[in-house]
DNA sequence: TTTAGCACTCGGATATCCGGAGTGCTAACA
DNA sequence: TGTTAGCACTCCGGATATCCGAGTGCTAAA
């Protein structure tokens, strides 16, 4: 369908756009090192490939800038793996050089490295641990009517929340509640909790506490989830630096877009695994319409659980950022999976 | 040194841009209800109030706006009490609403809701842990070399990291070294946990544990401390709705800063208590010469231990904004200490 | 002391002009 | 037949000119 020649063109004139922000005249690629052909020539072969969509002009006499089809023939066809460079490794690698760690820390910091190596914004998504099982459950009263909850999973995750105790439950049904938990529950995947509580706790419940009711309840509260989202964003100011966000209500738009939490998590929740690349209308939302998102799954025990991402121009270094993703988002696997899997 | 009617005049002026954004003129500020003199003499005394550096002019021939000795006035003199409306006091209740609880997200949510009512960026900072004590240690082992340490402080807080279990100490020993913390450091500030390590537990170390090395850096990273200031954000892009930043290099600034988690602590953290206002450039930040930041603390039995702010332009609602304020850090203050105090 | 009147100022919106980079087309060329 | 040079045309963007109106300061009258 397209000759190498074009391919060659549109690959050139990608890659001048992206650099420059510029739309690319005839001229200007003709003189482009490795370019041998003459404007004219140029200027019959970008008039095709506009022809056929993968170039347009912003007005009549401007040089070309890629279509959105360009950009995604480019990703799709003509990506160059991006090698990269020695700076970059270390910087990913920082991350997971403290012996001491923990998850959120590293999840958090990824999104701010990520950012700066890329001076775009990036979003990561912590790991889910809906899959992950219970491990441990314990009650620890601070004063006569509050205490604290903690739930620990097998992935190392600690959960814990603040709960009132009620007055009808002593510190000796405190125990047997929490000895009840832990010899039921353990191993057991958190999804499944509130359903085990109603088919085997309870009835336990009732038979060794005499305050059953609140025991119950109380119980309930414990093993709450916090359901929480967690979603982390590192460099949203870089955006502005960016010539297309000049405009305060387009990244307005943006902005708010990116502080809904919930939206977010929705639209970069790891699906298949692997990586996704959503260029400008791909993103249903009005918001990202300017936009291209580049996100990857990472995993835990080879089952996704979190993804990181990234959210530029259109007009992004596809290369690079996708060189970074997929080499972070394969280090967290590993990390996560040696860390928190039985060698046995 | 300003007569009544030069203060009447003033405060009308700031009243009348802080809602309108423009520059207001003798004309229209001589038909505002209950304004009885006429543009000719609300003239003259704008121009005193000039010369005495209260207000000034864009350009020569434009109405006048606040100068920041203006609102400064306006702010210590003029301020009338705000009275919270209905909606407002029902939002603020909300985020205490539920029984069970994680004070991170209370505080999280207080950032949201504060962000949401006044339509500028909030900043809370979560509560310092540094001076509250240690409740109690757990070390959950997860697999052969990997274990979860928790600490739970008297306030509630839950403390969590990952560290490497060297090979050296068998889980009889882990139980040892868990006895041995409780045992001694049950009550001490965190503040003096490392230095209670060497004076007391390590000694205590050599005599039970064969592996004394190993076990003794194994507590020092279980009891590490995570440092890590929490600084939670809300509302951001309504800043770029407010029409002083419409301009992106402007906003820019006010953005990065806003990222740096450790320069914002600085600026915000709790020092004397009570209500802090500043307005432009008494920030000494430059980028937030054309903000004010507003910020009360909270405090737990009477400590200051987190704040909550509002930065906003200086062209701000300070009397709707500061009655918000300590609303909120007045209910905080009492929930905290009402939940983790013994009331005995 | 307050007010009306008036000339003056200045920013911002609108219109106009102009240069330059770029295009499409045609015709010559290898 | 594919490539290149030449040329007329387009259109953006910046600079300049013009105009309008809201607002001011000053003076003189009430």
């Amino acid at each position: 369908m397209l000759t190498d020649r074009q391919l060659f063109i549109l690959q050139a004139i990608v890659d001048d756009y992206i650099q420059s922000a510029e739309p690319v005249g005839s001229r200007s690629l003709s003189k482009q090192s490795g370019m041998s052909y003459s404007p004219a020539t140029l200027r019959n072969e970008m008039a095709d490939l506009e022809e056929m969509g993968f170039l347009e002009k912003p007005h009549s006499s401007s040089g070309r800038i890629p279509s959105e089809r360009g950009y995604r023939h480019y990703v799709d066809h003509l990506l160059l793996p991006h090698q990269l460079s020695n700076r970059e490794i270390h910087d990913l690698r920082s991350l997971f050089a403290r012996r001491v760690m923990e998850t959120e820390q590293v999840v958090k910091q990824s999104a701010t490295i990520l950012s700066e190596l890329t001076s775009y914004a990036s979003i990561v998504l912590g790991p889910e641990i809906f899959e992950s099982k219970m491990k441990q459950v314990q009650i620890i009263p601070l004063n006569d009517r509050t205490a604290v909850a903690i739930l620990v999973t097998d992935t190392g995750h600690v959960e814990n929340h603040t709960v009132s105790l009620p007055e009808a439950l002593n510190s000796s049904d405190l125990e047997k509640i929490a000895n009840i938990l832990n010899d039921r529950l353990r191993g057991v995947p958190l999804y499944q909790l509130q359903n085990k509580i109603t088919t085997e706790v309870a009835g336990l419940l009732r038979q060794h506490i005499s305050s059953y009711r609140e025991a119950l309840l109380f119980t309930e509260e414990t093993l709450q989830k916090s359901s929480e989202e967690k979603v982390y964003y590192g460099g949203k100011a870089n955006l502005l630096s960016q010539p297309e966000f000049r405009d305060v209500d387009k990244v307005r738009m943006i902005f708010e877009l990116l502080e809904e939490d919930h939206t977010m998590h929705e639209l970069l929740k790891p699906e298949q695994g692997g990586l996704m690349i959503r260029i400008g209308q791909e993103n249903a939302n009005q918001a990202f319409e300017d936009c291209s998102i580049i996100s990857a799954s990472y995993s835990f025990n080879g089952n996704p659980v979190g993804t990181i991402s990234i959210v530029g121009p259109t007009r992004m270094e596809y290369p690079r950022v996708i060189g970074l993703i997929e080499h972070l988002s394969r280090d967290l696997s590993k990390v996560l999976t040696n860390l928190y899997t039985d060698r046995s």
